[in-house]
DNA sequence: GTGCGACCTTGCCCTTAGGGCAAGGTCAAG
DNA sequence: CTTGACCTTGCCCTAAGGGCAAGGTCGCAC
């Protein structure tokens, strides 16, 4: 007849966990004596214990409760169903990490594999790291939202920086930054783009674009928030791809 | 300027979770357009899936929110961290899966080794499925409250196991479990009991006794509960072995 | 016998990371 | 004009307890 707080040390939980698993109904109310205090048996305590097993082993509370309301129901295969519940979870953790450390072996932080060395390259060839940063995280919202069409857009990507000419247009779209939106000299730049995009392009449309997605126009809007040179730039190179 | 619907579908997520990271300070709220809805830029998706990406590693979302505020960590440094986290969970299910195989992999459910080769033996040497449960259930108590001693006495069960006349005298102990209380034979194999008793252990008191342990009374009390006739023998016995 | 610390009682609110529903407003298409 | 899909806020709910308050009790020392 021992007291919950015995109890709880014997389980090695707390009285807590006990009034939990009395209001939860898993374990049964002990008598009380004459002050109202429980007053616990050795059935309690092998119930708790057994209780506790499944519990520690992640099988839900009200799952127990279900395994022993049944009588017949055996500890055995409990346990066996608790073990595959485990067997799962460790999987899913670990196929977590993997792609965690996918993520984490790129030099950028969160980016997949490829992007890291496109970034690279932009930093060797001198581009700000205004612009390289800009890069990774639309590299990762492109990644992220368009899994398929984003490696083919790297691809092209990687093209254009292997080609000096081409090179220098982002060169110059990258240093256009801090200009004023009214210098005349964007309207060159602009002119020279649209240009070379259409010797690049012709009449077909730019590789790896998904149909009816907001995220291209939601990347030119993010690259135009931090510049009034390049809004205007956007705005003539458009003007220029239409016209 | 994506609705929350779209972000969340973009980010793979429900629009609930983009509400709840507003309101824990996770995601900065986004202007509202003329009716009032959230209208989101590629800025907040690109939040979006870092805030993702630390929190499906396991990450609290209070501590991702920490990260972010202070605007100087790293992000990698914290997927270190995260992926230290991962391996220190995966380590701890990995050992209560083997806890629960050491467990389940005795005869009897959730015994520790040894118990479910005594209770194997109990069953060969024809002792009844009420005695074998119970005395699984005491050991799985008794090896839980006193994890260094129960070795002992299980070792010195076992030895009296192996004797033929002392499991005889638990063999009668067992069938007597239906006898009238008043049955003058129990007052005999009382008397046999406490012989034995005294010379197996003589001035010297059981092995494997923790000072001061609940533990043996509740054990007694629980045997006794079943049976009027046990509680009788409990009596006698005692009388005995104190006379 | 009285004080004190440790224990017990119930009841209530708090936690994580969202899920679900209600009631009402909005948008786009047929 | 209606319908279905979307958006808004607000509220309650989850699992497994943690923590605290206010009050009653136990055992031991003085």
């Amino acid at each position: 007849m021992i007291t919950i707080g015995r109890l709880a040390q014997y389980a090695g939980v707390t009285t807590k966990t006990i009034r939990v698993y009395h209001a939860k109904g898993l374990l049964p109310e002990p008598e009380r004596d004459a002050s109202g205090y429980r007053r616990y048996t050795a059935q309690h305590a092998i119930d708790l214990i057994k209780i506790r097993t499944l519990a520690e082993a992640g099988v839900p509370l009200a799952r127990i409760r279900e395994l022993r309301a049944d009588p017949d129901t055996d500890l055995r295969a409990a346990l066996h169903e608790a073990d595959l519940a485990l067997t799962a979870r460790i999987r899913d953790l670990r196929r977590t990490q993997q792609r965690l450390r996918r993520l984490a072996g790129g030099d950028a932080g969160l980016l997949p594999p490829g992007v890291g060395a496109y970034l690279d390259r932009l930093r060797a060839y001198g581009f700000s790291p205004r612009w390289v940063n800009l890069q990774a995280d639309l590299w990762l919202l492109l990644f992220t939202t368009h899994p398929r069409t984003a490696a083919e857009s790297l691809d092209d990507q990687a093209g254009i920086l292997a080609d000096p000419a081409l090179r220098a247009l982002f060169h110059d779209y990258d240093r256009a930054h801090g200009l004023d939106p009214g210098d005349p000299y964007l309207q060159d730049l602009a002119d020279r783009i649209v240009r070379a995009t259409r010797d690049r392009y012709g009449a077909a449309g730019l590789p790896g674009q998904e149909p009816a997605s907001d995220i291209p126009e939601l990347i030119q809007r993010a690259v135009n928030a931090s510049s009034p040179a390049w809004r205007r730039l956007d705005t003539l190179i458009r003007r220029g791809l239409r016209g």
